[in-house]
DNA sequence: TTATTTATGTAGTGTTATAACCTATATGAA
DNA sequence: TTCATATAGGTTATAACACTACATAAATAA
């Protein structure tokens, strides 16, 4: 049942790893963006960024402890938490609340003001996208309603074009 | 510490349960709209929507299980998730992901095509609006991409008024 | 250097959600 | 009514996700 699968379950099935290129331009990236705010992304810290970055999708949490477990000395999940706490503070790395999961920012909305994730309730794909119409309804809307934005992240869940004749 | 408040304590220092009318009303047409799609709102999930609807704010599940076990007899965890499973196919209840928590639609918003959660970071209050510009741009953006949405939930994590100036 | 801050290690626990299996109740057809 | 089927709930156990508390190590500042 590909509908149920958990994260875990998910991630042995995922798509092979994107182009390690991609990924090594994204971290000298972000190394330079952690230099500039005086940040330091540590080994650790950078590590779990690669392993975000190296795959098609969200990660949870456990399954960086076990990605990052098997290429080396096992990680309590608190270490993996405290570099997804420094990465998301950053915002080098979303957490998907509705998916206890996190996604690397994908390089080309970085400095986007506003983003929306799209994810797909069939297979789970998750679609990063910057919309300034979006963005800007929304903006109005906090506005009116006296509040101050602070996460400007929008999750909103569907049917990816490829699932939606599924049940 | 305020802003650390967790559900449970939240709960204890609530406002006094918001008048018992409206909640009437609410499960009144709640049980209609089940009647009329042949759901049955059994013993178990109407108390399940009545504490719901009996607080100001979102309530954990395990809030909820303490909250009705201590006007009875205590009820499983599972048994709390099975009658908000229900809730929420019947779009009766909302699940905030980024709180862990479920919150009554309010009747003022039913119907509408789209609404949007206000969360206040601060104090956690939870405004349920609904923008027709909000949703005009999210379906089209949901479009363009060629999405089908199913949740039309959007939660927008920020500051209320009142929360500003803190921190 | 020493003092201070920041990061990580380690153990245990807290919190949220579901699996698996069984029983009871409701509903509909014969 | 009786039987079949579907739906709801009871019970136990466990999975999945997240953090507290405290010790140690490494980096940075004084
Ligand atoms: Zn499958
Ligand atoms: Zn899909
Ligand atoms: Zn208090
Ligand atoms: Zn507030």
């Amino acid at each position: 049942m590909a509908h149920a699968l958990s994260l875990h379950h998910r991630l042995s099935h995922a798509d092979a790893p994107t182009d390690s290129d991609r990924t090594e331009r994204a971290i000298a990236q972000s190394e330079a963006v952690c230099r500039s705010k005086g940040a330091r992304l540590t080994p650790i810290r950078r590590r779990v960024l690669e392993a975000l970055h190296g795959v098609d999708g969200p990660l949870g949490a456990y399954d960086l402890v076990d990605l990052l477990g098997s290429q080396g000395r096992r990680m309590a999940p608190i270490t993996i938490y405290r570099a997804l706490d420094f990465l998301i503070e950053q915002e080098l790395v979303h957490r998907l609340a509705s998916r206890n999961a996190y996604i690397a920012s994908s390089g080309t909305v970085a400095g986007a003001r506003t983003t929306a994730f799209l994810i797909c309730d069939g297979c789970g794909d998750v679609n990063e996208i910057a919309s300034p119409d979006v963005a800007e309804t929304v903006l109005k809307v906090l506005r009116d309603q006296g509040y101050q934005p602070r996460t400007k992240v929008l999750e909103i869940t569907g049917r990816c074009a490829r699932c939606q004749d599924v049940h």
